[in-house]
RNA sequence: GCCGAAGUAGCUCAGUUGGUUAGAGCGGGCGUUUCAUACGCGCUAGGUCGGGGGUUCGAAUCCCUCCUUCGGCACCA
């Protein structure tokens, strides 16, 4: 009996909506059901949203809605996106759902009997973009952190149970070095080592200063780290301990296959496996980064996010719908590398693959079919083929399609589908060769039989070889040729003999011709469903501030409220104007430029700043810049001591500088 | 700066036990067929295999070095 294969998705933080890199991890995870599911596993889908933190909880209280009423509202987009996709998962879970809390807390309990949690405090900076701490080093001038700047990161100082994860280290490296392709891709894997060999701390996973969350069990006044809650859902939407699902696909001998985008690699590899080590339950087969995707070639910032909607692309009945998105995305991507999204790209690969390749095949050898075998499929013995030519097509036809599997098997969706075109491309040389219609005037029709009996038996093939990725329209294909919808049944291969002996359509079978399956774009209308698909003028917009997001989305940044201070404590902080003297780039730090900056003072202060990512040295010279003046002195080594730190905003490569006016002499008090 | 990956035809890439004229798909160009969605088929790309040096009878493929790109880490008072 086959191994069962269960597949998940992250879940989605429900502070974004469903776009186009969420929809390609899901379409994956979708295709590699299908294709499991065609070979007769035993498969299971999950994906889900993630709707937990402080983050989620003041979202809401902002626009006024509950915590759960907010949450309700975006997880019910994602849940009605992915079936827009043929993305058919077998149970989308919440975290809000009452029975994965339950659950988590069930996961949490044995970590704690495990003795691998204990109550400590916590100081330090958390960023609640990140819903993580950081290390002041991690952040940038002005509390800020780099992956979300213009918020300040918060100092928090509470009590917090920890995870030990510093004594999981050299368990964690055992099991990457036993299990090799546990992380993938390899270079991806080999970070991970690096990461953990570079030693790890212990791991808050719990806060008592807020309570949107899973409560600790035992404890009212904690909720649970939310990724301790995120990751359990891998285990808990399978219903628990001893439920059937659990039983049969969080076992050792079931496939686990984690997608996930490079970004949350670290929890799905670190925290993750040694969460379940603590609570002796089993650890997933393969935790899979894919790359991440521009679109036309550009970064994909939060607003180009918003312009290119997957579900759009997906109702665009030109480009085949769903699985004209689907093709796209498997196909020009290789799984695990970074990938482009180009919209004219689309288009081309639609005509050329699926149009003049695929569709034609079908659209000829169906025409041909009606004109030669009165639209019936001819009875002929493959195994007594009368031409050289129809042998050697059938001896490509049984390798190509037996070439197929194995790049299913090793998440290759690309080259999978790779293969599968040339199966295609390959039959419509066999129709030039055999050339049907020159026989039919030397009136050979056992050539004529043979020739159409094999090209019909090589769309049959295809139909089943382009399911996983386009489901919908494997079935119309399937449907011209007079056959039934496929679906995965539990312990029927559909593939098995593809590449050993053929399964042809039986002599007489009618065939059912319906017009063009892909229809191929002209020039004027590729033109005119570029300028409607692709995102208005990426340049030009995307200087525009994407303040604001899309309508009824108000960006997080802008609803940032960080605790009131008393002036008593503003006070403490002197802000000086001062006037950039020199500058100069520190060797070997990336980031970092040594200025001196006249404050006022008989001498002007060293500074260090990270600034160097966006300004060049000279740039700075003369500028008038808010300095805060009494900061305590911090030493780099070497003799570099900074005396105080430049106001700055925006990421490390895209600084704005607080300036002061040129009336503003230097060593002026900011208050 | 440290660690890792990569730099091959216009584009996306394949090509490591070193060995004949360096490959595929797409796009472009030329030719051709007519069953077909003006679609197919055939031919065609003359690319210093990032630069330089070395080992070898012989290197895209091994060694050294430099450059560039992309990740991860460090650096941001």
């Amino acid at each position: 009996m086959s191994r069962p294969f269960y597949v998940t998705t992250p879940i989605y933080y429900v502070n974004d909506v469903p776009h186009l890199g969420t929809a390609y991890t899901t379409i994956v995870a979708d295709a590699l059901r299908r294709y499991h599911g065609l070979r007769g596993r035993e498969t299971f889908m999950l994906t889900g949203t993630d709707e937990h933190g402080l983050k989620l909880e003041r979202e809401a209280v902002s626009r006024g809605l509950s915590p759960k009423a907010f949450v309700d509202d975006m997880s019910a987009r994602f849940r009605a996106a992915w079936p827009k996709m043929s993305v058919e998962a077998d149970h989308f879970i919440r975290t809000t759902d009452p029975e994965h809390e339950r659950l988590v807390q069930e996961v949490w309990k044995r970590v704690e009997q495990n003795g691998d949690l204990y109550l400590g405090s916590y100081e330090d900076w958390y960023c609640v973009g990140c819903e993580s701490f950081k290390t002041e080093k991690e952040l940038l001038a002005g509390n800020e952190c780099p992956l979300h700047p213009g918020r300040g990161a918060e100092k928090v100082r509470e009590e917090t149970y920890f995870f030990k994860l510093a004594s999981y280290a050299d368990r964690l490296l055992n099991y990457y070095d036993a299990h090799p392709s546990f992380i993938e891709p390899e270079s991806r894997r080999n970070e991970v080592i690096s990461f953990v060999k570079g030693g790890l701390h212990d791991l808050s996973v719990s806060r008592a200063s807020f309570s949107w969350g899973i409560p600790v069990p035992g404890n009212d006044k904690h909720v649970m780290y939310v990724w301790f809650d995120a990751l359990a859902n891998y285990w808990t939407a399978l219903g628990g301990f001893g439920s059937d699902a659990e039983r049969k696909y969080w076992a050792p001998n079931a496939e686990v296959v984690h997608l996930v985008g490079k970004d949350i690699l670290r929890f799905h590899t670190v925290y993750w496996p040694a969460f379940l080590m603590s609570a002796g339950m089993p650890l997933p087969s393969k935790v899979f980064a894919h790359g991440f995707l521009t679109i036309d070639g550009q970064k994909m910032s939060k607003s180009l996010r918003n312009a290119v909607d997957p579900v759009r692309l997906a109702e665009t009945p030109e480009l085949a719908g769903a699985d004209g998105l689907r093709y796209q995305l498997l196909r020009a991507v290789a799984f695990g590398q970074d990938g482009d999204f180009d919209h004219a790209a689309m288009v081309e690969r639609y005509n050329a693959d699926l149009g003049k390749n695929l569709g034609n095949l079908l659209s000829r050898t169906l025409g041909l079919c009606s004109k030669l075998t009165a639209g019936k499929a001819p009875a002929f013995d493959p195994g007594a083929l009368p031409a050289d030519i129809d042998r050697a097509f059938l001896r490509d036809r049984l390798e190509l399609a037996g070439q197929v599997p194995q790049y299913w098997e090793s998440l290759a969706p690309h080259l999978a589908l790779e293969h599968t075109l040339r199966l295609a491309s390959r039959a419509n040389k066999y129709v030039d060769e055999a050339a049907p219609w020159a026989a039919a005037k030397a009136g050979n029709q056992p050539a004529i039989d043979a020739a159409l009996g094999l090209l019909l038996e090589a769309l049959k093939t295809l139909s089943e070889l382009l399911w996983p990725a386009m489901p919908t329209k494997a079935n119309e294909l399937r449907k011209q040729l007079g056959l039934g919808p496929l679906s995965a049944t539990v312990g029927a291969d559909a593939w098995t003999m593809h590449n050993t002996r053929i399964d042809p359509l039986p002599g007489g079978h009618a065939l059912a011709p319906s017009g063009a399956l892909f229809p191929t774009i002209d020039k004027e209308r590729e033109a005119e469903l570029l300028s409607r698909l692709m995102p208005a003028s990426t340049a030009p917009a995307a200087l525009a501030p994407a303040a604001g997001g899309i309508p009824g989305h108000p960006s997080a940044i802008a609803d940032s409220v960080a605790p009131a201070i008393s002036y008593d404590d503003f006070a403490k902080v002197e802000l000086k104007v001062g006037v950039v003297k020199t500058a100069e780039k520190v060797p070997k730090k990336d980031k970092l430029l040594k200025l001196t900056v006249d404050v006022g003072e008989p001498e002007p202060r060293t500074v260090i700043a990270g600034l160097a990512l966006t300004f060049a040295p000279d740039a700075l010279v003369g500028q008038r810049v808010i300095v805060v003046a009494n900061l305590a002195p911090r030493d780099f080594g070497k003799g570099l001591v900074s005396h105080g730190m430049l106001l700055a905003t925006g990421p490390s490569e895209k600084l704005v500088l607080a300036t002061a006016p040129d009336s503003a002499e230097p060593g002026a008090r900011l208050k």
